[in-house]
Parts: C-alpha cells; sequence; structure tokens
RNA sequence: GGAGAGAUGCCUGAGUGGCCGAAAGGAACAGUUUGCUAAACUGUCGUACUGGCAACGGUACCGAGGGUUCGAAUCCCUCUCUCUCCGCCA
C-alpha cells in the first residue's frame, strides 16, 4: 500500500511511474488525493469540537468539586450539541477512511526507475544467460514420463488420495525432495539467513498483511472452520513475524529463511503446458525474507538475484534472469527478477524464482518500521525471494541430466542424496 | 469438548467514573560523578492523525466493536485472542 502523503506529494511522479505498468485506472490517484483532502477537513473539525467538548466535561468536574451545581447543570445542557456533532463528525470521519483505505489497496507498487515498461511477458528483458543448454538424446522424455519410469512420482496416487496437482514422492523421489531442502537451507544458511520454521496457515491479518487478502482471496486455501489460510508461499508467516514492530535501525538488515510446504488453489489454470510438476497445488520452497534499511534494498535485491543464481549454478542448471517489465511485474513490487531454469525435454523455459524489492508497499501495510536514535519511525523495506521452489528445478533435473543410465544428480548434491543416479 | 481467569506503554505491573496518556519498578538512551569492570545520581523514554516556519498545540488510542454518561482504562453488551484446570490426543 502506497502512502496517501507519498501521494499527495508527488502526484505527477506517482502517475507517471504507474505508466509504466499500464495502470489502467490512474483517476483513483487524484480520487485518492480529494477524499483525503476531506478526510483532514473532517478530522480538523471533529478535532476542534472534541477540543471544546473536552474543556467543557473538565469544567463541569470542576464545578461539581465545588459544589456549584447549577452552573455545572447550565454547561451540561450545552454540551449536548457537541455530542450530536461530534457523532456526525466521527461517523463522516470513519467512512471517508474507509472508502479513502478501499482506493488505496487498489493501487499498485510504483515501479522503480530501473523497471522497462511493458505489457506482459513478452516485454520483459533478458538481464543475462547462463551455462548450457543440453543436447538430449534420442527419446529423451519430458519429466512427467521419467516419473513414471522411475516410479519416483506418482501423479495418479496423488490424485486418489487428494486431487490432480497433489503428486506423491516415492523412494528416490522422495528422498530428491529432501536432499533438495536440506541443500537450500544450507546453502542460506551459510548466507547468513536465519532459519525459521513458522506455522503454514495464517490468520486473516497475516494474510492482509503481505497483500494476499483481500485481493486474492480465491488463490488461497481456506480452513473455514477456523478461519485460517493454507499458506501459498512461506513469504506470509515469515513476513508477518514483523507486522506492528518497530525495530531498532542496528537491528536491520535482518535476513530469514523458512522451508514450507505451499499451497495454491492455482483456480482455472489446466492444460498442456501445466503438467507434471509445472503447476502443482501443494509444493516445497524455501523462501529467502530481508528486511532492510531503505538506502540499502536495491544492493540487497542485486545481492538476493546472485544468491539465487548460486544455487542454480551449483546444481549445474542452465538459467537466464529476466527483468520484469512494469505490466508483468506482481502488484505489489517495485522491482522483479525472475529466475527460469531451461527444461530440455520441454524445450521451454520454467520459473523456479521470483526475487522482488516492495519497498515500503508491505511494510506499510504491516506497520514494519525501523527507529534511528532519536529519530521517528520510518518504513523499513522488504524483499524475498524463492531460494528456491521444488517442482520445475525437480522437472528440469530430471529432464536435463537424463542419459541411458537414468538420471544423473548433480555433484554438489550428492552428498544430500546419498545416491548419484536415479535408475 | 467442559469449567474458570485474564487482555494496560519495550517488559513486569498499579489503576473501579473527572486531578489518567496513564503510578511504580525494570530495560534502553543521554549526562554527571567515583582512576578500570561496575555502581550511584539526574534527565529522557508510546503511536497515529492534525495545526504551526518553528517554539509549541489539538485529537484519538489502556485487545476489537458498540452502549451508558456532561465526562470511561475504569460501568454495561457483543466479539476476538491468551492462559489455567479437566477430558481427548501427538
Amino acid at each position: 500500500m502506497l502512502q496517501v502523503s507519498y501521494i499527495r506529494e508527488n502526484r505527477e511522479e506517482v502517475l507517471n511511474r504507474l505508466s509504466v505498468r499500464n495502470f489502467k485506472n490512474p483517476e483513483l490517484v487524484d480520487q485518492i488525493i480529494k477524499l483525503d483532502d476531506d478526510r483532514r477537513q473532517t478530522q480538523t473539525l471533529l478535532d476542534s469540537i472534541a477540543a471544546e467538548a473536552n474543556a467543557a466535561a473538565k469544567r463541569v468536574g470542576e464545578l461539581m468539586r465545588q459544589g456549584l451545581k447549577e452552573e455545572a447543570e447550565a454547561i451540561k445542557t450545552q454540551t449536548t450539541t457537541f455530542k450530536e456533532q461530534t457523532r456526525m463528525l466521527g461517523d463522516k470521519l470513519s467512512a471517508i477512511e474507509i472508502l479513502l483505505q478501499a482506493e488505496l489497496v487498489l493501487l499498485p507498487n510504483l515501479p522503480h526507475q530501473s523497471v522497462p515498461k511493458g505489457f506482459g511477458a513478452d516485454d520483459n528483458q533478458v538481464a543475462s544467460e547462463h551455462g548450457v543448454i543440453p543436447q538430449l538424446m534420442q527419446g529423451a522424455l519430458p519429466h512427467w514420463e521419467l516419473a513414471a519410469k522411475y516410479d519416483i512420482i506418482d501423479f495418479e496416487l496423488g490424485n486418489k488420495i487428494a486431487g490432480a496437482g497433489f503428486p506423491v514422492y516415492k523412494g528416490k523421489g522422495a528422498k530428491l525432495q529432501r536432499a533438495l531442502i536440506n541443500f537450500f537451507l544450507d546453502n542460506a544458511d551459510a548466507a547468513g539467513y536465519r532459519e525459521m520454521q513458522p506455522p503454514i496457515v495464517v490468520n486473516e491479518a497475516s494474510g492482509f498483511g503481505t497483500g494476499q487478502l483481500p485481493d486474492k482471496e480465491g488463490q488461497m486455501y481456506h480452513i473455514t472452520g477456523d478461519n485460517l489460510y493454507l499458506i501459498p508461499t512461506a513469504e506470509v508467516p515469515v513476513t508477518n513475524l514483523y507486522r506492528d514492530v518497530i525495530l531498532k535501525e542496528e537491528e536491520l538488515p535482518i535476513k530469514n529463511c523458512a522451508y514450507t510446504p505451499c499451497f495454491r488453489r492455482e483456480a482455472g489454470s489446466y492444460g498442456a503446458h501445466v503438467r507434471g510438476l509445472n503447476r502443482l497445488h501443494q509444493f516445497d520452497k524455501v523462501e529467502i525474507v530481508q528486511v532492510v534499511h531503505p538506502d540499502h534494498s536495491y544492493d540487497v535485491l542485486e545481492d538476493m538475484s546472485n544468491y539465487v543464481q548460486s544455487l542454480l549454478k551449483k546444481l549445474e542448471l542452465p538459467y537466464r534472469v529476466l527483468s520484469l517489465c512494469g505490466g508483468d511485474m506482481g502488484f505489489t513490487s517495485a522491482k522483479t527478477y525472475d529466475m527460469e531454469v531451461w527444461c530440455a525435454a520441454q524445450a521451454r523455459w520454467l520459473e523456479v524464482s521470483s526475487v522482488s524489492n516492495f519497498e515500503t508497499y508491505q511494510s506499510n501495510r504491516l506497520k514494519l518500521r525501523y527507529k534511528s536514535g532519536d529519530g521517528k519511525p520510518q518504513l523499513a523495506h522488504t524483499l524475498n525471494g524463492s531460494a528456491l521452489a521444488l517442482p520445475r528445478i525437480v522437472a528440469s533435473l530430471l529432464e536435463n541430466n537424463q542419459d541411458e543410465k537414468g538420471i544423473k544428480i548433480p555433484t554438489a548434491l550428492v552428498p544430500y542424496t546419498g545416491f548419484e543416479y536415479i535408475n
């Protein structure tokens, strides 16, 4: 959520930067400013009347104590008009505030200056490409067929006990999951991220804090009996650890990581390009989250991007880094890099990580601030990224590393799997 | 699931209608002093909105929402959450 004061003071800039996203509703900006004018006026009036009413009430108390009953009664009758007015203005003020809030959450984050203008995925910039595209042997298979051939992932069995998008990992397939999780966590730890194990359900306030609620409600599994949501990413619980918190400046940066299962309803997305592991309702992911001083957030974004790339290099996967254009960026992000891995049998790039700087967009909702010495509390910047999500990594490992003997495990991962081949 | 207790500032905790934005202690920060570690003393020490160049004001907030009252942290109602005991269970 953007800050109203910033919108007021930088109207032109806000409009310009929103246009980088091709934001369809720029008149919202002026509506918000107008509502805020209204809010201020109403509040000023309400405050002055409340001040009079308070003073009158105080006088009544004093007079009563002095035993001057009649004088007290006289003032009492005057205060009834204050009462009506404050009630009216109070109602008006809260109505305006609700409206203002409702409009404010409709404004997406402002893209950073470096974000290219664009409408969708085709306008993203390829920032860099790494690794070698493997030449597959004759008769190479896509990962869902490999998974069946080696009996390591069972989609049918998952259908039976839960539904489509909930695969069962078996034998070396299950061990590979465990290996990847530990590999990612150990690397994050070595890079200075503190491991957290949060709940994988969250309440409404948490869903709101990171922006899943109210607009993306349909994307989360909702436990109606207890009004809890299954997390779509560890970003939600881990970032919400700092909801309503004022940190000391020295505590920054905060670097956390967490492994969690992630649950996404992915309503309405079925078809050939979401086969196998390409899109699931439940998957495993290690997430990295940082809370940083605003001066450093863009350096940190590069750090996080480099860190994610280091994982892909260790796994010997060919990948590319996209700098997302305004139109393709998430609603809450100011700048995002996507990492895509080449899946050789499907012959396509698959997104395995998304690293974003949210600047103050999340922290404003979360009321996540820091305080330096004697200064006033300031909103911190938040960033997060997948490091990494498992299914598409597994898909590309299977497809890219297949040979006559089976599936070769990358050297860096062998200490974690305990085997060199799936066969 | 049954019974009970509670929710106050960074923490502990006092406060049952006006003198309470809130005692006291602790923590933290700043200063003074004693030749070090440390102690003592003094001061500062919530957030948001709002007016003002500023100095300095105003308003709101004692879990949330409503009500009673000239006046509510304090009384009443509803909700949420936490804790304790019992039951069940990992």
